[in-house]
DNA sequence: ATGAAAGCGCTAACAT
DNA sequence: ATGTTAGCGCTTTCAT
């Protein structure tokens, strides 16, 4: 029994399997992507060979030769820990399709443009792209060459297609969950000029309108981290609402971190709502209201269009696909106590940093 | 002037450049890879052309040709914040290098094998796994084939190379300091079965020993996440250490949270110290004095170690790297309180969860 | 069911 | 300095 065991240097090929199984290059081929043509017999001599020659496919032959590469390439922040759940679900999504994921990371020594630029080396067929700071023009001169799904970011652009959650719609659950509470004093801290960021707010606003609490508005200047959240904090502190809702989870940590140190009770001096139901929000310990999006759905969303702009079937048109989010009621709401509820926010439009 | 932009469709090829500026197909490869070999003028008319038809080179093609790949492989945890700051070290190491980085994720529904498997397909030459849950013997398995370098783990088997941080010097820093600032009664929250959690407890015991401390050594049950913490601190609460060494700096940040909600001022009743300078620990409202794993140079020489394998100069001999970690001090330790300082601890070897 | 031949896009070896 | 030939490992015709 020669062991033929799979050692550093040549890979093993498709032709050594052919020479052990003694049968042509092409009907191993053929065996090894289970395609028709074939006996069983055949078959069964050819995986064994395979199997003892431990052999490997070459995918960058394979995909050589195919006319399709059946790759998509992800651009994620390396950093970010919702990229991360996204990453997670788009394997899984590639996986259903039958589509091989290509990943490049964005660091602080690699920007977007490189990141994309080694996926189009890579022959990727199409590009998601998780939260881009790339400008609209430039994502469209991509569009013009290949599908391009940009994720939890909006685009004016026909040329993209966008899968993101309705931020505005998740800053309208917030506000009405709260206003449920009895809370009529609602402040916002926002994310700046982050992705989502102008949408949440307007969101915000929308809602508070609706209750006719318009009047009642508070945006305080915020920002992705949790030191953005601090320093906020310390607003709230002099503003006094009973509640506020607050740009990301990570944001609404460094919020909740702040009000404690200070002696002010969450939730019952203050009520504080997230966004993203990251893994932050979940813990128990701070078990964070917060607004969900729907990573799985979302990922699916993309997977799902991109495909479907690959194989040319029935190109659907709206270029947008907007999720709705859902609210997380964990322990960081309730309702306001009584002396607190009537007193009026103080108004603030927007404070200068 | 024809305006050929690239268009979805057939890709450019060298073939398109080669028609476009009059020459033959090897001169164009020449020319885009900056070989010796052809004139100035040539060079500007090719040049000229691919920028014209917006060729990319196909990194697929090429590998395929090459005998050599130049592409390393690395699997990374999609949530563990410190593989981003490993990863960003090792896009930079792998471009000073020359060589390319392949990406594989290890998420909840990809195991490590999937992730492996992947990057055997695209050939890499060598692989780099962060902080791999693999048993050591698929780990010798894979080195066989070809050089594996694993990072922040210690593996015990002489065929796979190891880069990790000095845990146990890690524990002795943070004693030491806790020792200098008057501290005797210095309890570690341990990481369970993680990777370097065993070398951290044993750093803790040996760091008490040296200080003549051994009996007072108290080692409560944590593992790697803030909830984790947010248990053991239960537990500080009631044994009341003047000092404590958590395992990592999530769960530091847990037991900071329970420890000042139930009115344990932080350094004033207890001093704390995490392991892993994660971007929670820099964070102002956290402050966390903590051990720092150097990213940069641990990625510096996994990437070396791994070109000196494929490069087959010298190979080193000692096949783990042990890299020294330093403290970063910040707000979280400070001296006992004068009437904390004499008190015994209450001796607990090892309490059950 | 099986094999022979061709070629994906590129680079290396050899011509000239 | 430039062109010709060959071939990386695979899949796709097209024969048989």
């Amino acid at each position: 029994m020669t062991e033929e065991l799979p050692v550093r240097g040549r890979r093993t090929t498709l032709a050594d399997v052919a020479a052990r199984a003694g049968v042509s290059v092409p009907l191993v081929s053929i065996v090894m992507r289970d395609a028709p043509g074939a006996s069983a017999a055949t078959r069964e001599r050819v995986r064994k060979a395979a199997e003892e020659l431990g052999y490997r496919p070459d995918s960058r032959a394979r995909m050589l030769r195919r006319s399709r590469t059946r790759l998509i390439g992800v651009v994620f922040g390396v950093q970010h820990p919702f990229h991360g759940d996204l990453v997670s679900g788009l394997y899984t999504a590639a996986d259903a399709a039958d589509y091989e994921l290509a990943l490049s990371a964005v660091t602080p020594g690699r920007d977007e443009r490189r990141a994309v630029a080694s996926l189009l080396q890579d022959r990727c067929e199409a590009l998601i792209l998780l939260g881009p700071a790339l400008p609209t023009s430039e994502l469209a001169d991509l569009a013009a060459r290949m599908p391009v799904i940009v994720v939890a970011r909006p685009v004016r652009n026909r040329a993209v297609d966008v899968v993101r959650t309705d931020d505005a719609a998740g800053l309208h659950l917030a506000v009405d969950h709260l206003v449920d509470l009895g809370h009529t004093r609602i402040a916002h801290v926002d994310g700046g000029r982050a992705p989502g960021a102008a949408e949440r707010r307007r969101g915000y606003r929308e809602a508070l309108d609706h209750h006719g609490l318009a009047d009642q508005a508070l945006i305080v200047p915020g920002g992705l981290t949790e030191d953005d959240g601090a320093a906020a904090a310390r607003e709230l502190i002099a503003a006094r609402p009973t509640a506020v809702t607050v740009f990301n989870d990570r944001c609404a940590t460094g919020v909740l971190d702040v009000l404690r140190r200070e002696g002010v009770a969450v939730p019952g001096d203050m009520s504080v709502v997230g966004f993203d139901d990251s893994s932050l929000a979940r813990l128990s310990h701070v078990a964070l209201t917060t607004v969900a999006q729907d990573a799985g759905r979302i990922t699916a969303l993309a997977v799902a269009r991109a495909v479907a702009r690959l194989d040319g079937d029935a190109a659907a048109d709206e270029r947008e696909q907007v999720i709705p989010p859902h609210l997380v009621v964990r322990s960081t709401t309730a309702a306001p106590r009584a002396d607190l509820a009537a007193a009026p926010a103080r108004r603030v439009r927007t404070s200068s940093a």
